[in-house]
DNA sequence: ACCCAATATTAGGCTAACCTAAATATTAAT
DNA sequence: ATTAATATTTAGGTTAGCCTAATATTGGGT
């Protein structure tokens, strides 16, 4: 009978794919920035997932680590139920989309298989979670999603919000407080490139919005064909 | 800033406390046994909760334990909890109530304050979990109950199922496949003090259902005024 | 090519929660 | 009151996951 993995490895292994598909590499810095324990606690870590049998990781010393196909697996577990339960936080139990990250980075290492599915029917098995991140179907598959990230658009483009990183919630709360979440219809109107400061006018709102880079690096749409 | 009870202390209180509510005391032995755990485990651990700052067990030596008035709170945060989710399996997910217990075992844990209040509101502040046994309210109160024990009822008496001891799973099956369930009204038309074997009729049923002693200790119902 | 700052690893330790085996206390039966 | 059976505690040890401090590697700037 092989006992479950861990919190603490499956914390791991989500925070490895998500550096792995946002920066190209996990480092042991980033990893350790990520889970807020110390670089000498991953480089621990890691050596113990490379050598479980079967690895949950290839570990090159100095040069970072990619998941295995098994730690891959555990990986996209997770973040299924991780996306999932934002999901169902936001629609079944009313709470807002920058509260949920926190919740679910408890409760994604403690459902059983039976409430994730029961979770995933009650939703009608979404695949976007409320941050516009993809959910892996239930055979752990990432559905691809093309989005372009918003500091790339100029004045006279036209775009869909469709996902917004949900790293900080001070952030998401901002945003939604002037209307920037996914689905808004937006378009660009103004930009400067000397701060690279961008302005939108939301379909929805009177005013418009000036963003810095530093948010709208956080934010990627679905660009709209010119009219 | 204080940090959060380990799941293991609130399993060990949460236990302490339904011991104490049904055998009169907590031993050793029958905290090990509820926790699979050996009883040199629960001696370590009982020994660490009473020298706690605050204490959250008395302790005496060979003479079993009770939960101090701190030990009390968290038992039945937990327990709050722990049924709170009992119930929202059942209503909002579909679970059986033999499934309940082991998902809301492990999810009691990890679940926020602001999430168990999200869930009562969604319920409704509901008095009963799944199984009949109250839930602790917002401040902590558990609501008397005072139901008699089915075993103790003889052909002529009619009642209310009000509460099944939740302990095993088989056992609930097999109880909601005869309909006995909570809320079903039944009347008792046979008593055997060989065996201590009651028979009785549900309202619901054609058949009639002949019970051991072994489960009918496990059910309590509300006794009805003779017609 | 070399050096240094940034990154990463190793060495050594700690704590919580468990275990087994040995010792001891309690209780029930004579 | 003794003793045997049962219940409990103590002693000693393991494991996972973290920490700090010391050491080693890497790679960019000169
Ligand atoms: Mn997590
Ligand atoms: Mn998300
Ligand atoms: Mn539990
Ligand atoms: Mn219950």
């Amino acid at each position: 009978m092989k006992t479950k993995t861990s919190d603490s490895v499956e914390d791991y292994l989500k925070t490895i794919y998500d550096l792995t598909q946002n920066y190209g590499l996990a480092t042991t810095s980033k990893i350790a920035e990520v889970l807020e324990v110390t670089p000498a606690s991953v480089s621990g870590m890691i050596k113990k997932l490379a050598s479980l049998q079967p690895a949950l990781v290839v570990y090159r010393k100095h040069r970072g680590v990619i998941l295995t196909p098994s730690g891959n697996k555990i990986a996209l577990e997770i973040i299924r139920h991780h996306r999932l339960l934002e999901l169902f936080l936001k629609e079944s139990l009313g709470f807002s989309w920058d509260e949920v990250d926190e919740e679910a980075d408890r409760l994604e290492h403690v459902i059983s298989e039976e409430m994730e599915e029961r979770i995933a029917q009650t939703l009608g098995d979404p695949v976007f979670d409320p941050h516009g991140d993809p959910i892996p179907t239930k055979d752990l598959l990432m559905p691809d999603h093309f989005f372009v990230c918003l500091n790339e658009l100029r004045p006279g483009q036209g775009a869909i919000i469709r996902r917004v990183r949900d790293t900080d919630p001070d952030l998401l709360r901002y945003l939604s407080g002037k209307g920037v979440i996914p689905d808004a219809r937006l378009i660009v109107i103004g930009y400067s490139h000397f701060d690279e400061n961008i302005e939108l006018k939301l379909n929805a709102c009177e005013e418009s919005v000036v963003l810095g880079p530093k948010i709208t690096r956080q934010i990627f749409v679905e660009v709209l064909p010119d009219e």
